[in-house]
DNA sequence: GCGGAAATGTACATATGTGTCAATAATCAA
DNA sequence: TTGATTATTGACACATATGTACATTTCCGC
C-alpha cells in the first residue's frame, strides 16, 4: 500500500510534478505539459524529474488515471445513489454538474481535447462516455424504464452536458440552479418534488429567491 | 479579388500548405501543425513555405478563417433560408449537421480544442457561438416565438449538436436519418410534415424503408 | 533561346524540448 | 554520527522546431 506522506520535507514529489502537470494540461492543453517548463514553475531542476517518473509517457499516464477516476467514477457512483425517485436520482447526478470535487468540468474538456491527438486517449474517452451512459441507462431502468428509452434518455441527459462542457459556458450558480428543475422534468418526465429539489439546493449551498 | 488560378506548373500554393494544415489539424491538432512536417508531407522544402505565408501566425490565422466562413457561415446561412414551417426551417438548420459541405464538425471539434490553448482562438470561438444561437434565436422568432422562449430553444438545438460534435460520435448515416423526425419535434414541438421529411431525405439522397 | 519573376533549396543561427549519467546534497533511522 | 536512502543538479548528446540569407532552378512571355 502507498502511503499518504505528504511534508516529506524534500521540495519536489509525484503529487507536485503531477498537480503541475494538471494545471498547465487545464491551462493550455497536452502539448504544454512539458517537463521543462513545469521545471520552471516549481522552481526545480528539470532533470530531477526522472526521479518520480520514467518519462513524460508515465506523467501524462497518471494524469489520465486521475482524470478517470474522479470522473467517471464519481458519476457512475452518483447515478447508483440511494434514492425514492427518478427526479431525485436525477438530482443525485447533477450533483456532478455544480460540485467540482465530484466531476471536473475543464479537465474533461481537457482530456476530450488531447483525445484529438492520441488514438489511445481517444479510446479512453470513448471507453468513459460508454461507461457514463451505461451507469445512466441503468438508472433509468430502476425506476421502470425498458433499456430502449432508457438508453435514449441518458444519451440525451448526457448529451447535453458534454455539450455545455465543450461550450465551456460559464453561467453563474444562480442562473443553473433556476433551470434545473426545468432541466430535471425534461430529462426524467417528472416534475420533482418542493423537498427534492430543497435537498439538493441546500446540499449545495444555495438559496433560492 | 483573388483569382483561383490553380495549376500553375509550380508544385506548391498558399491552397496546398493551407490543405495539408488543415489535414493536420483535423488529424492532431494544432501543435501539429507544424512547417518541417507539413513540408515532409508535400514534399517540398520547409523554406519554401516562407514564400507563401508570411510566418506560422499567417498560415493560423488562414486556418481561422476559413473555419468561420465554411461552418458560421453557412449556419446562419441555412438557418436564414427560405421554410414555410418551422419544421421545415429546422431541417434547413439540419442540413448542416448532415451535409459536410456545410458543416466541418471535425473541423469544428479541432478549433474548439485549439482554443483550449489560444485567448485569441477562444475568443473566435465565443464570437462564433454568439452570431450561432443568435441566428438560431431569429429563425424561432420568426415563427412566432418571442424572444425568451426563442432564446432557450436555440440553445437547447445548438448545445445538443455541439455535444455531438464534441463526443465524436459515429452514428451512420441511416440512424442518423431515423432519428431525426424525433428531434425536429422536441426542438420545435412540432411534428414535421411527411412532405417535408421527404423533400429532406431526398435531398441528401437517403432512403427512408 | 533568354531574361525576369516565381518557386525551391542549402546553409546557418537560434530556441526549446527530451533523456542519461555521474557528482553532490539533504534527510532519516539505527 | 554515520551510512543508506531519497532527492537535486549540471554537463552531455540529441532531436525537432523556427526563421533569414543567399544561391539555384523552373516556368512563361517575348
Amino acid at each position: 500500500m502507498e502511503q499518504a506522506m505528504t511534508d516529506t520535507g524534500w521540495r519536489g514529489s509525484q503529487e507536485g510534478w503531477l498537480e503541475a502537470a494538471y494545471d498547465s494540461l487545464l491551462e493550455s492543453g497536452v502539448d504544454s505539459v512539458k517537463i521543462l517548463p513545469l521545471a520552471k514553475r516549481l522552481n526545480l531542476s528539470r532533470t530531477s524529474f526522472y526521479w518520480f517518473f520514467k518519462d513524460r509517457e508515465e506523467l501524462l499516464s497518471a494524469l489520465v488515471a486521475r482524470w478517470r477516476e474522479k470522473n467517471t467514477g464519481n458519476l457512475v457512483k452518483q447515478s447508483e445513489a440511494y434514492a425514492e425517485s427518478l427526479a431525485e436520482a436525477m438530482l443525485n447526478v447533477f450533483d456532478c454538474w455544480v460540485n467540482k470535487e465530484l466531476f471536473d468540468s475543464q479537465f474533461e474538456f481537457a482530456v476530450r481535447s488531447w483525445a484529438l491527438q492520441s488514438p489511445e486517449i481517444q479510446a479512453e474517452v470513448h471507453e468513459a462516455d460508454q461507461a457514463r451512459m451505461e451507469a445512466l441507462g441503468r438508472m433509468f431502468m430502476r425506476f421502470g424504464y425498458d433499456a430502449g428509452p432508457a438508453d435514449v434518455r441518458a444519451r440525451t441527459t448526457y448529451l447535453v452536458q458534454i455539450g455545455y462542457i465543450s461550450m465551456q459556458s460559464k453561467e453563474d450558480l444562480a442562473l443553473r440552479m433556476k433551470r434545473i428543475p426545468e432541466y430535471i422534468a425534461i430529462y426524467t418526465g417528472q416534475t420533482p418534488q418542493q423537498r427534492e429539489l430543497d435537498r439538493f439546493f441546500a446540499r449545495h449551498g444555495y438559496k433560492p429567491e
